[in-house]
DNA sequence: AATATGTATGAGAATATTACTATATTACAT
DNA sequence: ATGTAATATAGTAATATTCTCATACATATT
């Protein structure tokens, strides 16, 4: 991780925190990268290893992985010719366990969705 | 684009699931229904109320009020001429202040943005 | 050096979100 | 009924994101 060129110290405006907040959350807001981020969670994997288990175009993972990069959800390590992501904090995966939690909590209990929920659950 | 409202009972395609928890994400991400969301957390809010909190023009707030409500996310319910907003599940709370850990490990400890999350967390 | 493989980036149109302003709507009081 | 205060929505230009391809880059192998 390299030093930002130029880091000011100055006092911070009211709200600038929460640019920063919704700048994270915005890299969560798509499915795809949601689903990258369900894989990330149970370890490493490299972006080839992503594109199987999604089944999408390399480009479209590299390209979704590279918005989560640079909001630093994930962090990129080269090995070879290959690059392995991981989540950069584990509390991501906590962050998506309060999500779901609050999905159960919001969806009708006959739903399929809720039972695409209960199913998720499950596998862990 | 108006949101089709009436609830389907039929199969799941695979990651429908996470189309709706992207929705759920991106109705958090923005500075201002963040800075709401914030206040909500300590109870319930009308909406003039929020405005004089966060010294926004009216129309914003019910606008950014009315994306985290068609997202399910804050509830509304009248008192006379006002409306009261209410975070529908106070996990959302639990999330807010995962994610506020999570800006916690990844911010320098020089920062004044760390700063500012440390005020925070002691007011919270 | 030439090639193959894995990954990243670029450019374009299509789409979605935002900010801003004006105007409706609703409930209450006179 | 008219007026008024609180809230919601509409219209729209500006901006940002996404999708789809094509191409560039880096590393290893021959």
């Amino acid at each position: 991780m390299r030093a930002k060129r130029g880091r000011r110290e100055r006092p911070i405006a009211a709200g600038e925190l929460q640019v920063f907040k919704a700048q994270f959350f915005r890299a969560l807001a798509h499915p795809t990268r949601i689903r990258l981020l369900e894989i990330l969670v149970r370890g490493g994997r490299t972006v080839q290893e992503l594109q199987e288990k999604l089944g999408l175009d390399q480009p479209v993972v590299s390209q979704q992985l590279a918005v989560l990069r640079h909001q630093g959800v994930v962090s990129a390590q080269k090995e070879g010719v290959s690059v392995r992501y991981a989540l950069r904090d584990p509390l991501v995966g906590a962050l998506l366990d309060v999500a779901r939690r609050i999905f159960d909590n919001r969806l009708g209990t006959s739903t399929g969705l809720l039972r695409e929920l209960r199913r998720e659950r499950r596998r862990g």
